[in-house]
DNA sequence: AGCTAAAGGCTAACCGCATTAGCCACAGCT
DNA sequence: AGCTGTGGCTAATGCGGTTAGCCTTTAGCT
């Protein structure tokens, strides 16, 4: 009964789609199988492995946020630029948190991994936007380290469940997007004492 | 040939040395068993199950975090004891990424879970530590989730290789820490226009 | 000192899941 | 109509976690 008709792009969307459901670490291809009215073994005709399949989906999930976090600074600068991109990607993790682990779980293969092109133009969007501060050109790729670490640490720590209820998380993020842009824009200084 | 003289409490430790070689992925009862000199079935004498090992190797990981970082503020105040801190906790990812990481991938199984209270002592620590500033009382936990945030997300990054060569590692931690420091003494003003 | 029972090791077996081998039907081309 | 490649399927392999059941050593008791 041929009726399926996948494809390598087809097979990778559905499975970008389950692992946001069941979360990373219960991808499985019986699961994947399923979802697509077909049998295991089949997909194997479209996907090498499985891990294959999480590279494909990591390599989806960094174009994709690439895209939310470029739209979303499109158009803004400074102030603006930061809440909006930190916003943008802040929703992306939360829509697609399967998608986001199997992107954190990747290692490029090799040179010409689609995977790093992917993620140099979420790098480039960060570059851009850290251009509308007044920063010493030798510190931004500290503030550009700085800056993914709270928000890819924001981003994990709350799809995992790590902040208790006390207070709204939301409140927090607009805190810590706003305690960021205040540093920044003090600019040179915050880091010209940095052997203190 | 009882020989092994194996605990609940040795094989832990045993499995938390070996996870941190091989990383948490890679982490199974037959390179356990191997490297306690036993055969697998034998290790579920000591242990339920690989999901409780990595259980106990959470709680273990939690407490000597919370340790460490305890022991690194100790005597400190203020900036010192945040860089004393962060560098306290970042050294112990560093040297123990496959216990941090069976840490991340840790729920409270329950309302005693040992975990809680493990993790409770970190955030009691870091609390200690932003006392230290002089923030408004409502502010405390945003500025304590955001430190979290970048600390967690700065070695978490660190670790899966996600920073580039270009610029040292180090020099990027310390300006990060510096940033937050300017960032905590710059105090109230950093979020009472929070709603920008 | 010998007896008993628990502790803790072992082998054999089971099960789920990724993966491979080999088969077969249908579609499109000639 | 026949040929061939695509893409499905069933059957089988192998690994890793887990369970069952056996057997020896050892600690504790009398």
């Amino acid at each position: 009964m041929p009726k399926a008709r996948l494809t390598p792009a087809s097979v990778t969307e559905a499975g970008a789609e389950l692992v946001d459901e069941v979360g990373f670490d219960n991808l499985s291809m019986g699961l994947l199988a399923e979802r697509l009215g077909v049998k295991t073994p089949s997909l194997y005709k479209h996907v090498a492995s499985q891990a294959e399949l999480a590279h494909r989906i990591a390599v989806l999930a960094m174009t994709e946020a690439g895209d939310a976090i470029r739209d979303a600074i499109q158009g803004r600068s400074g102030s603006d630029a930061l809440a909006a991109g930190a916003q943008a990607m802040r929703t992306y993790v939360r829509e697609h948190p399967g998608r986001y682990a199997a992107a954190n779980a990747t290692r490029p293969t090799g040179p010409d991994d689609p995977f790093i092109p992917a993620s140099e133009r979420v790098m480039a969007s960060w570059a851009a936007m850290l251009s509308g501060y007044d920063l010493d050109p030798g510190q931004k790729i500290h503030a550009m380290r700085t800056l993914r670490s709270v928000l890819h640490g924001f981003a994990t720590l709350e799809t995992a469940g790590g902040f208790q209820i006390d207070a709204s998380v939301d409140d927090s993020f607009t805190w810590l997007v706003n305690f960021i842009d205040q540093g920044l824009r003090a600019g040179p200084a915050s880091g010209s004492d940095a052997a203190r």
